[in-house]
DNA sequence: TATTGTTATACTCTATAACTATA
DNA sequence: TATAGTTATAGAGTATAACAATA
């Protein structure tokens, strides 16, 4: 095992010498992971009678969003992989929410648009969303949500 | 379904009886989970070869951290459930990693420790983990590292 | 050749419920 | 009663690989 060169932003006092990269504490991903979970975990509880995941909610609004949308455009908008996507859309389908459809310019494309009852399941859905955010933004000033933001962006983007 | 009677933090304007709570792109809980995405997929190309996931790797620091830690400890840590953390724990175990002993103050707690191969596998985690947290951190400046640490903490807090 | 959708497969994380042992 | 660990179970997300149809 090498020694690393550099060691990126130690953000607790390094000894000469010393090359451990510190405390777990300092090591963003770990605090995203954290925020993750907690946001997930208030999100479930939310919308345990909705019964609809993060990921499903997600789906449903792009879907709205951009009728017609291939399984491929909500996968980037989603950063997923297509068997992945797939997957959620089974089960989306499953319960009447959205309707598959061929593409009349490509014939390897599907199009995919929300039912009456996805409708219906999205408009409760941002209710609930309404809801959590709300739990979620009231640890901030306005100003601190648009720079939130704006950083967790410049890391999925 | 009653009208909700707050709104906030609506970053987009609104028009005068408008009750969309706005584009999906404002919604901090959509960006965390994007942003979780990212880094996890990240993480994981890091760690192919060590074949050891985000959850694990924390386990093992905080292990070597808090030595004689109880399950629950870690639990609290971690923000997880005690069946989580148990199934994590026992991969560990099975790999060889930590073992579990009997606490000596309280009979029903148990306490875990890393074997010297579980210290040689943290050892080079964090040499990929350094490597993973260059990746995040090169979008920001060390503020605004802090910044975003702090922000993330008042989530999972 | 590349793209899109599909299926099969497998692993991790997460949580709930019920059980045992101990405090 | 409450806490700690355990086991069984189940669902969701994630990814890889291989295949068919289309561009």
């Amino acid at each position: 095992m090498t020694r690393p060169k550099e060691i990126l932003v130690p953000t607790t006092p390094h000894v000469e010498g010393d090359e451990d990269i510190g405390e777990i504490n300092n090591i963003v991903g770990f605090h995203i992971r954290l925020a993750h979970g907690a946001t997930y975990r208030h999100f479930t509880e939310t919308f345990s009678d909705l019964e609809l995941t993060q990921k499903q909610v997600s789906v449903l609004w792009l879907v709205d969003d951009h009728p017609d949308i291939a399984q491929t455009g909500l996968a980037k908008r989603m950063r997923m992989d297509r068997a992945t996507t797939m997957a959620i859309i089974n089960r989306l389908q499953k319960r009447g929410f959205l309707v598959r459809g061929k593409s009349k310019t490509d014939g390897r494309k599907q199009t995919l648009n929300l039912t009456d009852e996805g409708r219906q399941a999205l408009a409760s859905a941002k209710v609930a969303i309404q809801e959590h955010e709300k739990w979620l933004q009231s640890r901030f000033k306005k100003k601190e949500v648009e720079m939130l933001i704006e950083m967790l962006s410049r890391i999925h983007e």
